[in-house]
Formats: structure tokens, sequence, C-alpha cells
DNA sequence: GTTACTACTAACCTTTAGTATACTAGTAAC
DNA sequence: GTTACTAGTATACTAAAGGTTAGTAGTAAC
């Protein structure tokens, strides 16, 4: 296989240290609290704007919600638009590059759905036998 | 269809939520600077011991790695074997449970990789059209 | 007795992430 | 003039994550 995957154990330390690499590149890009919060609830509703945006992704400040737009547009995944009328509005959506992440948002919901899912069983299994 | 992607827009306030906890439990599991490592490290070299696990992940203290191992072994990730001989020998393997993280680690890979080699060309492209 | 290995743990400190509150400048309705 | 909307920024704070250093108890070699 040339293709290095992640099942076949990897005695290659290079392949190995590329992968851990790759995998700590992805966790600082969409890591954090916020924003693949922000990326979904884009995705739902379209172009958004800032105070908008603030209404939807419950709990987030403004302070936190620039700095989070700021790093998305940094890496790619959203555009700002500015438009000069009265009131000025700036309306924010995803880039053709946010695209790429849905093979791995996937991957994300579906595990967690799996483990939720785990969770809920293996609790009910202890409750049955402390009976 | 039955099962709610991501790659169709979700008009469903209730699947999307639902979908944006499964990504949270997903990244409250498996996050952080130092989980993934250490299950790749136990992935590679089978079973570890506490040192050498300490030697091979490289930067972490005795204090993180040891809040780690209890972290991994609660959620079912890695197994603690006592060994009773002298001098006590306890060593970490990985559960069959942590197989099931096979697929999300191959996406964090793919996409880590494919975002690196995207900021390669950016920069690239922009270095030549600064000449 | 000193050193070194086993596998940790406690106390403390720093760094990062996130929160809270207030504030800015421009426009417009009441 | 006051209120409220636009899109944020400034300052100060808390909480969580992680790092540093030292120390524990047991075993064994020198």
């Amino acid at each position: 296989m040339e293709n290095p995957g992640v099942n076949e154990p990897q005695h290659s330390t290079n392949a190995c240290t590329a992968a851990l690499s790759a995998v700590e590149d992805t966790l600082y890009v969409i890591g954090g609290k916020w924003k693949l919060k922000i990326i979904i609830a884009i995705k739902e509703h379209g172009r958004m704007r800032f105070n908008e945006l603030q209404r939807t992704v419950e709990g987030i400040s403004a302070r936190v919600l620039s700095n989070e737009l700021k790093d998305l547009e940094l890496n790619g995944f959203i555009k700002r638009n500015v438009y000069t009328k009265s009131p000025v509005v700036i309306e924010y959506q995803l880039t053709g590059y946010s695209d790429t992440l849905d093979g791995l948002l996937k991957s994300l919901v579906e595990w967690g759905t799996m483990h939720r899912e785990k969770i809920r069983q293996d609790s009910r299994q202890a409750a049955t036998q402390n009976n």
C-alpha cells in the first residue's frame, strides 16, 4: 500500500511522526470550543452577520467570536463581505474550502454518536448488575 | 435519508444540535494536546510501561501522563495491567474499543496532510506573485 | 550508604482559553 | 436627546490545561 493509513501498525517512525503532526495540525485548526460551531451555524444559515452569529452560537462573547472569525478567515474557511451601504453590513459566508471538512465532520459526528450510545449501554449494564 | 449526515444542509435544528453535541463529545474525549499521541504511541509499540511512554511521547510530564492515562482508561481506550513481581511492573495496552477511532484518525491525518499541502502551495503562489 | 530504577503523586506556577462588562463610531427612528 | 441598531475593540478577570520541581515507597546493584 502506497498510502500510509492508520489501520496498519506503523513501524516506520517517520510515517508515524508525519501522521502525528498532521493530526496536530488538524486539531489546531478546527479545535477549541467554538470553531466548528461557527462553521456549522453558517453552513446551516448561509450568509450571516456578526450579531446574527452571536445570537445563534449560544454563549459566545463578542470578543471570542471576533477572534474566531479572524482565525477562520485566515485559514480560508470563511469569507468576509463588506457592504458599504448605510448602515455598513458585513456578511460572513463559507468558502469552498470549508467543504473539505465534510468528511472529517462526518467522522466526528459518527464517532461521538456511537460513543454516547456505548456510554448509555455501559451504564445500563452496570445498573442491571447492581440489582 | 435516515442517517443525518453533515454533507446535506440541515434545516432541522434538532438534527443540527444533535450533530453539534456529538462533535463536542468527540473532541472532549480525544481532544487536548496528548491523548491521541499516547494512543498512537501504544498502537505503534504494543504494550508500554509508564516511563517508556514518558520517554516516547516527547515533552509530556509525569503528572500529565498520569492524568491522561486515567482519562483514557476511564473512556475504555486502554487497559492497565499490573504484574506483581518485583519490581512491580505496570503495562498499558490498547483495548478493542480504541480501534473504533481508526476511521476518525484516518480523517484527521488526511485532512491535516491535505491542509499542510494547501498552505505550502498558497505561500509558494504568494511568493511567485511578489516577483 | 548512595545511586538508580519502578510508578507514580503533591504543591505550585504559568500559559492559554474563555468570560464579563464596558466602550467606540456611524446611522437612524422616536 | 435618548434609544437602538450596525460591527466590533479594550480592559480586566476567571477557569482550565499544562509545566516544573520535588518527593513518595519499594527493590536492587555497587
